[in-house]
DNA sequence: TCCGAGACGCTACG
DNA sequence: CGTAGCGTCT
């Protein structure tokens, strides 16, 4: 039914309806006609309604020898309601209209507060939509107190390493199995005017691909973690993607000229030292002149190639081999610096702006490892380090001064507001500890000296004291330690500590001596690996790896690595993504707490806290 | 001749 | 290891 047809008795029985319900399947309904169940939508289009399957107990009893499941699937049309809500109206002067708006809040919040589960396909995007069309109705808090469940996100669990580009994939994928629906999609194009009645089966099919899928992820050990983890999170992003960060436009458009004159001096720098012009965001022209023109490579043993066409490598790492041979490979070292900061931190951003704010999208299952992504801006990703630039000013008394400039300053609270980070220590290192059971690894997680873990483990592995630890020797004890997380192997770690792929691999030997039980461990998972096919974290989330008994060696070894990875990174995930719902919760379960959680940097939680509350919260 | 898509390289974050 | 994003070059 279209609820704008309804006189207030049918209202009132669509209201009661809706309390009885069992489920809701829903869908958001585009300007253009599509749905978020057609492929691939482009959120150019904005929000014309919702329509929502309204799912009914039904009389018919279970068959015997019929699963639940099927049970529903056969009662699926004969009491089940089809609503359509529209959200957005060409013109607002009509007191009907008024109240129609008002009803369609009413049953959008009813379906929200009764706690019946609500499935969506891209879930994140329908709540997050409520909270903007809806903002001066319902608050965030009451968003969170909703259920909902997206069969994306499931299907994501079951294999995270592929990614269901849409709706239809989803159906292909895992519902076409059972039994294969007599509707089939052989629409050739995009048929954009959807009927209702073609949404109906679509809902339907919608509500029973998420039935095939709970079923599946409870057999697979998956169910725990999808509804205390998983769901909960998807409120939690909708919340998120709502609030809007402020970013100082002005500091923004003043750094950007500062860098943009930076890199005008430093490309004339670089011309002058090579003798020739050319572009020096260009790695292909950069390699010819140094490698081909000033034949650097031949001074320098073992530099390392690229990737694919096995080139001579442009990297930092090898630039930095180079700096002693020529003045031109420290120009374009901070040429690089300068031009990352100038194109990704101030013109990226300010490109993501809307009004002076930005707000990341964030993605829930664009990683095979559990983690979370953000774009537009990857929030995630914003440089820690500020970089200092000598701006030449030909202003009476200084000729230069020197600017710093560091890309998380430019993010500003709100008046009357802080930003409060609360971050996990070493959570990966921990988690090895754990998973290992590493005696000296754990003791010295649990010495209340240990102030600084590197230094402390800097300090046990060479068996010197703690006093004498320089700070070469924390860093390389921490990249060691983080190669053995990420599997590299000593050519990688030689790179990454700028050392020879020899005296990388007697660092590997010596600490592996030491710590044994890490061996062991990595051991130990690729072989679980081999033998079922996956791999498994502390919260069950598990990764297939097809390639673990792969001919190939490079199949094979990088199969090993991402085994050992996935269970530190992915357990990491786990416990992150835990405290984020566990703080999230426990803010809006209090009555007074208002602060609002902004970005999770992995290990890191971001939020914006009344500055009177900042006792009470943290 | 212009333009978009995809391959590739590099570098932030964790 | 695995994300995003900027940039060439074909």
């Amino acid at each position: 039914c279209d609820i704008r047809s309804l006189g207030y008795e049918e209202k009132r029985k669509l209201l009661a309806t809706i309390e009885k319900a069992v489920a809701f399947v829903t869908t958001m309904i585009f300007q253009d006609g599509s749905s978020q169940l057609n492929s691939e939508q482009v959120l150019t289009s904005s929000v014309k309604g919702v329509v929502v399957l309204v799912k009914n107990q039904t009389d018919y009893p279970c068959l015997p020898g019929y699963s639940s499941t099927d049970c529903t699937w056969d009662a699926a049309n004969e009491d089940d309601k089809l609503i359509y809500l529209k959200t957005e109206w060409s013109s607002l002067w009509e007191q009907e209209q008024q109240a129609h708006k008002k009803f369609t809040w009413q049953v959008l919040f009813q379906m929200l507060r009764c706690k019946v589960p609500i499935i969506c396909f891209n879930a994140k995007d329908f709540l997050r939509t409520l909270l903007q069309v809806y903002g001066n109705e319902i608050s965030w808090k009451q968003v969170a107190d909703s259920v909902v469940l997206d069969p994306r996100i499931a299907a994501w669990l079951i294999n995270p390493s592929d990614t269901v580009p849409s709706f239809e994939c989803l159906i292909q994928k895992y519902f076409e199995k059972p039994f294969s629906v007599e509707t089939v999609n052989t629409d050739t194009g995009p048929l954009r005017n959807t009927s209702y009645q073609n949404l109906g089966v679509n809902l339907e099919k919608l509500y029973n691909v998420m039935m095939d899928l709970a079923h599946d992820l409870q057999v697979q050990g998956l169910w725990k973690l999808f509804c205390t983890l998983e769901l909960p999170l998807i409120k939690i992003l909708a919340v998120m993607e709502t609030h809007k960060i402020h970013v100082n436009k002005q500091e923004l458009k003043k750094t950007s000229e500062i860098l943009g004159l930076r890199l005008k001096e430093l490309e004339q720098e670089a011309h002058q030292v090579a003798g020739e012009r050319f572009l020096l965001t260009s790695s292909h022209q950069l390699r010819e002149v140094l490698f081909e023109k000033l034949k650097l490579h031949t001074l320098c043993e073992k530099v390392h190639r690229t990737e694919i066409q096995q080139l001579v490598s442009t990297s930092e790492v090898v630039l930095n081999k180079l700096q002693d041979l020529h003045p031109l490979p420290k120009i374009i070292l901070e040429y690089r610096q300068v031009h990352k900061m100038k194109s990704t931190y101030v013109d990226g951003l300010r490109m993501c702006m809307r009004k002076g704010f930005i707000s990341s999208t964030w993605n829930q299952t664009g990683t095979a490892t559990g983690r979370l992504s953000a774009k537009h801006p990857n929030i995630q990703g914003i440089s820690k380090h500020p970089i200092r630039i000598t701006k030449k000013q030909y202003i009476k008394g200084k000729e230069e001064e020197i600017v710093t400039i560091s890309p998380r300053t430019l993010f500003v609270s709100k008046k009357g507001y802080t930003f409060l980070a609360a971050d996990f220590s070493h959570i990966e290192l921990r988690i090895l500890a754990d998973l290992s059971s590493e005696p000296e690894l754990l003791k010295l997680f649990q010495e209340p000296e240990t102030t600084d873990i590197f230094s402390s483990l800097a300090s046990q592995w060479k068996g010197i004291p703690s006093e004498q630890v320089k700070h070469a020797d924390r860093e390389q004890a921490k990249r060691i330690v983080y190669s053995v997380v990420y599997g590299a192997g000593k050519e990688r770690l030689a790179d990454c500590l700028g050392t020879t792929p020899l005296q990388a691999s007697q660092f590997i030997e010596s600490f592996m001596q030491k710590y044994k039980k890490i061996n062991e461990f990595t051991k130990k998972t690729i072989e679980q690996c081999r033998n079922k096919g996956y791999v498994v974290s502390i919260m069950g989330r598990k990764r297939p790896l097809a390639n673990i008994n792969a001919q190939d060696y490079k199949l094979r070894t990088q199969a090993e690595r991402q085994a050992v990875n996935f269970v530190v990174q992915g357990s990491a995930a786990d416990l992150c993504k835990m405290a984020m719902v566990e703080i999230f919760t426990s803010v809006v379960v209090s009555p007074n707490l208002t602060a609002r959680l902004i970005a999770q940097l992995h290990d890191e939680l971001l939020f914006e806290v009344e500055d009177s509350q900042i006792q009470e919260f943290s």
